[in-house]
DNA sequence: AATTCGTATGTAACCGGTTACTATAAAATA
DNA sequence: TATTTTATAGTAACCGGTTACATACGAATT
C-alpha cells in the first residue's frame, strides 16, 4: 500500500542505502543514479515515515511550545509565530498548557523527551536550574522567554521591560499626569520586577513619589480592577496609572469606567504587553508594545538554529518595545 | 543508557514479549511474573520510547487541531479544552494554523500522515468531501468542528447557530428595538448562513423587514466597523444591530462610539461566539454565547473515543449556546 | 609499479518497541 | 480417559528508516 524505502529501492534498481542517501542528501551519490532513484520516489509516490526516521535518526522534526495558557492573549500570537516557522523549516509544533504549574512543566518534559522532541520553547517560568540542566544532560535544545540570564547554557529571549516601564512613565509624564502610580505583576517573575524596577527609576526623581503608588496585582484583569480599588483609597488625586501589564490595565480601565472617572481626562493609563485587547477597550489603551510575533518567530529561529548546529552555548537576546499611543493618554 | 525493553527483559528474567504485556495490559501474564517485570521497570526507570511504539504500533498518542489561526479570540479557548482533554487522556496536541486557506490544510494533513497522528480535529472549513474520504481511506479518525451534516462518515459538532440567531433577534426586540439589522458572516461558512437564517426567520415576521437590512461582513473587527457605515446610510433609524459574530459586534461598537451613538440607548448592539473580548469592551457586549472551551473539550473526547473504537459511523453533536446579557442590550 | 584517495554503492545491523506464532502445563469438557 | 480450552511465556519477524562497514574502481601520489 503504502511504498517504502526498499519499495523504491527495488524499483530504483539500487539500495536501500543509496536512497536513503539521495533523501538526505547525504553521501556521495552518482547524479544518474540520483535521478533514477528521484524517479522511482515520484513513482510510486514515497513519503518517508517519520516514525522510522524518528526512530532511526533521532529526529523528530517536532519542537514544543511549554506556555502558562494559550487563553491568555499574550500566547496566541507568540505560538503564531512560532508555528509559522516551524512551518517553513519543516517542524511541526506540539503546544503544552502548563497553567504555570512546575509540576505539569516537568511531566510534559518528560513526556516530550518520550516523544523525542527536537527542541522545546519555554514561555514559562517555574523551572529550576536543575530542570535545566537535566535538559542539557539529555541534549535537548531549548529556547526560553522572559527568563533571568543566570545560566550557562540554553537561549533567553527578553525585551526590555525596564526600558519600557521608563519610557511608560515618562510617556504619563508627558502627557501631564502629576501623580502616576504602578500596578505591578507577581514579583517571582523577571519581567513583572523589572517592569516595576523602571517605573521607581523615574518615580523616584519626582516628589509625588512614594511607596504606596506602588500597588500589587496579579497580572489578571480582575487584579486590575482591586488594584484600583486599593489605590483610590490612599491616593484618589492620582492622575496616572502604568499597569504592569494590559490585562490589568484592561481592568483599571473598566473600573475607572464604572466609577464614572473620564479617561484620559481625569486619570490617563498606560499598560504593557500590547495585546490586541488594547485596540477594542474604550478608551483605545496606549501601551508598551512587545513585538509579541516576531519574539515568536525569533524563539523558533534560534531553537532551529539550536537544532541544526547543537550550539549549546549560551546565549541571551534582548528585543526593544515601542510605545504605541491611544487614547487613554491623550493630553487635556 | 536509557533502558530499553530489553533491558527490563533481561533484568526481570522474562522476555521481551512478557514485558510488552505488562505493559500494554494485553494477554496473560501471571501476576508473580507482572510483579517482577514492574519491579525491573521502577529499577531501571524504564520509559517505553514512543517512537518504537509509533513506528510499530501505529499508535503515537498525539493528535492534531487544524484551525485557521490562533491567533482569532475564538481558537485559544477551544484549543486549551483540546489540549486538556488530550493531556488527561496521554495524548499530546500539534497545532496547525491554516488560514483558512485548504492548499494549507491539505499540506498539513500529509505531514501529519506522515508522523502517524491517531486522530485529527478540523476547525475549518475548506476541506471538500474528497479529501474527506481520502482521510477515511487512510484511517485517520477524525472530528469537524461547524459543518453542514453532510457526509457519511466523520463526527461533527456544532452548535445551534439559528436558534441562537433566534434567540438574539428575539431579545433586541424584548429590549424594545424597532428596527433591527444583521451583519452577516462570509456565506461560505454554515455558521454565517444559519446565523443569517435564524435573523431571518425572526425578522421576516415584522413590518420593518427588508432585505437591505442584512449587510454583509467578514468576522472580521474591520467588517463591523465597514458595516455600520453602510448601514446608517441606508437606514439612519436603525435601533438594533446583531452581529454574526463578536469580532464584527466590536467593530460595530466601535464605528458607533466614534459616531458618537449611544449604546445601548439610540442602538443596541449583540453579538454572537461569547468570546472574552465580549466583557472588555464599553458597554461590555451582550451576546449569544458558544461553549468554545466545551466545544474543544467535547471534539477531543468524541476523538479519542474514535480512536479507540475506530467506530467510523457518522455522527453529529448539536450543542446548544445561551444568551449572556450585558450592558449593550440593555432596556432604556 | 605500488600505495593512497575520492567516488559510488551494497550489506546488514540497529533503533526499540509490537505481535503472530509456537510451546507447554494445567484445568475444563466430552 | 481423550480432547479442548485456558493461562503463561518465549522466539523471532516486523515496522521503515539510518548508518557503520565492506567492496570496487579509476585517478592521483610516491
Amino acid at each position: 500500500m503504502k511504498a517504502t524505502i526498499r519499495d523504491v529501492a527495488k524499483l530504483a534498481g539500487v539500495s536501500v542505502a543509496t536512497v536513503s542517501r539521495v533523501m538526505n542528501k547525504k553521501g556521495y551519490v552518482n547524479s544518474e543514479t540520483e535521478q533514477k532513484v528521484m524517479k522511482a520516489m515520484k513513482q510510486l509516490q514515497f513519503e518517508p515515515n517519520q516514525m522510522a526516521r524518528g526512530l532511526a535518526g533521532k529526529r523528530t522534526k517536532t519542537i514544543a511550545l511549554i506556555l502558562p495558557d494559550i487563553s491568555n492573549p499574550f500566547f496566541p500570537g507568540l505560538a503564531r509565530g512560532v508555528e509559522d516557522i516551524a512551518q517553513n523549516n519543516g517542524y511541526t509544533v506540539i503546544l503544552c498548557n502548563s497553567d504555570d504549574m512546575g509540576v505539569k512543566e516537568r511531566s510534559y518534559i518528560e513526556v516530550l523527551k518520550k516523544k523525542y522532541v527536537d527542541g522545546i520553547i519555554f514561555a514559562t517560568n517555574n523551572l529550576v536550574r536543575e530542570d535545566l540542566e537535566r535538559m542539557e544532560e539529555a541534549r535537548i535544545p531549548f529556547v526560553m522567554l522572559d527568563r533571568a540570564p543566570n545560566m550557562e547554557s540554553g537561549c533567553v529571549i527578553k525585551v526590555d521591560n525596564f526600558g519600557g516601564a521608563k519610557t511608560a512613565v515618562e510617556h504619563l509624564l508627558e502627557a501631564g499626569c502629576k501623580k502616576i502610580a504602578h500596578v505591578y505583576g507577581p514579583q517571582e517573575l523577571v519581567t513583572a520586577k523589572e517592569r516595576l524596577e523602571g517605573y521607581e527609576e523615574v518615580a523616584r526623581q519626582h516628589p509625588w513619589y512614594t511607596p504606596t503608588l506602588m500597588i500589587p496585582g496579579d497580572f489578571t484583569i480582575d487584579g486590575g480592577i482591586r488594584a484600583v480599588d486599593a489605590l483610590l483609597s490612599k491616593h484618589p488625586d492620582v492622575d496616572g496609572i502604568f499597569a504592569g501589564n494590559d490585562l490589568m490595565a484592561v481592568g483599571v480601565l473598566k473600573e475607572l469606567n464604572r466609577r464614572g472617572i473620564s479617561i484620559p481626562g481625569q486619570v490617563k493609563v498606560c499598560g504593557f504587553d500590547g495585546v490586541n485587547l488594547t485596540e477594542i477597550t474604550q478608551p483605545e489603551l496606549s501601551t508598551i508594545a512587545q513585538p509579541i510575533y516576531q519574539i515568536g518567530e525569533l524563539a523558533a529561529n534560534k531553537l532551529i538554529e539550536r537544532i541544526n548546529q547543537s550550539s549549546s552555548h549560551y546565549e541571551t537576546v534582548e528585543l526593544g518595545v515601542s510605545l504605541i499611543v491611544r487614547e487613554s493618554t491623550q493630553k487635556a
